[in-house]
DNA sequence: TCAATTTATATCGTTCACGATGCAAAAATA
DNA sequence: TATTTTTGCATCGTGAACGATATAAATTGA
């Protein structure tokens, strides 16, 4: 039939769209504890690897729009966990760093990427899979992150 | 190191989560003149498929919240693509059903999956990868979705 | 039959996500 | 040096997502 391709079940995109967002709602019983959500989380992974980045280079990182960030950063701020200050050798440049409450809940959120992989091992029954699905999903980032 | 796990690069979530948005984005340049977004496509796919269906059938078959796809509709019904009527057996619920609008963008969708199939063969290079992820999301999703 | 419970949808508040736009500082160039 | 262009970030508006809550209708069960 002429339709056949129209049909939900043919769809890639559908599939990563349903993971991403399920996927990240079992980060939630790791994360609720902590007061933060799942991009928030992301953005302290990026800075527990390298602490006092411009908004920038988070974003790019996160491969994520600076309008997007930047009220996410804002949020943070509030809530304590980094501060962004202003650029010493490029004034437009706003360089988020840590606070205190950020560097410790490093400490706090150190078993989450096993238990996460743990609940997906027991929910699905399998590992080998997951892993070599990072490499497809990485060639499909690395396309189409330009474009 | 202690932290090993907690570098961006080992995280699985975050690629879904990446290849999800990048994916949805390269749909811009066929939903834009449809004047749809991608979810409203999705709520779309799924009527096309079977009309005349109540809202929690469409947040179902989406593995969405109603009060996600009730707003969406919403949205839908005011820029005449659906129709929210009661329910004849059940008054509570809200059968969804194509306007003539709703029914003639199928025909101007039906080249979309090819076009973006076509698309992401040529920026990676390969397709049987992305054929072999399909039952992997899907058990990861049939996994998730009750928990 | 009537009260208690469940179900279907809607509303509200908060947080992304991003296109469009604005603005000031830096860089490029005339 | 003065002007143009680019860059880095912020703001605004719209559309998801979803937890919490509300409400009315259907169902259950005492």
């Amino acid at each position: 039939m002429a339709y056949e391709q129209l049909k939900l079940d043919n769809q890639l995109c559908f599939r990563l769209y349903t993971a991403a967002r399920l996927t990240m709602g079992a980060y939630h019983p790791y994360l609720d504890p902590l007061g933060i959500t799942y991009p928030q989380y992301l953005v302290l992974l990026v800075l527990w690897e390298q602490d006092k980045q411009p908004v920038n280079d988070i974003a790019h990182k996160l491969f994520l729009e600076t309008n997007t960030v930047t009220p996410l950063l804002q949020r943070m701020e509030k809530a304590g966990l980094v501060k962004r200050s202003k650029g010493k050798e490029d004034t437009r440049q706003r360089i988020v760093s840590l606070t205190k409450k950020g560097i410790e809940m490093r400490a706090q959120a150190k078993r989450i990427p096993e238990c996460l992989s743990d609940e997906i091992i027991q929910i699905t029954g399998e590992d080998e899979e997951f892993v070599r699905m990072i490499p497809t999903l990485d060639k499909l980032i690395e396309g189409l992150k330009q474009q």
